[in-house]
DNA sequence: CGCGTACATAGCC
DNA sequence: GGCTATGTACGCG
């Protein structure tokens, strides 16, 4: 039995967008608009708690799926690559026996961000982009604001 | 299993 | 700064 459910986290440039489904966590995404922030719950207590810098992981549940590569590549970034860290492209290629283009896909395909950390993967020449697919939204000031957060920046 | 599509790159001018 | 070459993975027929 499905239950979906959405929960909304505001902070100082947008509101962050949780959607579950029975109680696992299966997208985020960001906005720029501001929508009133949801009754307290697993999910937005620890992301409120990593937006005040008291939390540095997050370990609610999830459910994400794709080809074993990105699988690989997620996790590798989850495990590897805690707070405060940074990557660049081709090293996170080479640690998972692949090429720069494709953890590029990787993160344009990330369901998760934030709980997948895919905002400490810089680029070897600039900073990167961010958020592939909403390409109604600014990604690169969301990255920006993670990074300062977790003082990389 | 093969082909088309996708990529948030790196590197050179 | 802008343009190009490029490899590899995903998803679907």
């Amino acid at each position: 039995m499905d239950k979906y459910e959405f929960f909304s986290i505001s902070c100082e440039i947008g509101s962050i967008l949780v959607y579950t489904n029975s109680g696992i966590c299966e997208q985020i995404s960001f906005t720029e608009e501001f929508i009133p922030e949801s009754d307290e719950n697993i999910f937005t207590i620890q992301i409120r708690e990593y937006l005040n810098g008291e939390r540095k992981i997050l370990d609610f549940s999830v459910k994400y799926s794709s080809g074993p590569i990105f699988t690989k590549i997620w996790n590798y970034l989850r495990e590897n690559v805690s707070y405060g860290r940074i990557v660049t492209y081709s090293e996170l290629a080479k640690a998972c026996n692949t090429n720069p283009r494709v953890v590029g896909y990787a993160m344009a395909s990330n369901p998760l961000p934030l709980y997948i950390p895919c905002h400490r993967v810089v680029g070897s020449k600039g900073i990167g982009g961010y958020s592939g697919k909403e390409h109604n939204i600014d990604g690169i000031k969301w990255k920006k604001y993670f990074l300062t957060l977790e003082g990389s920046l």
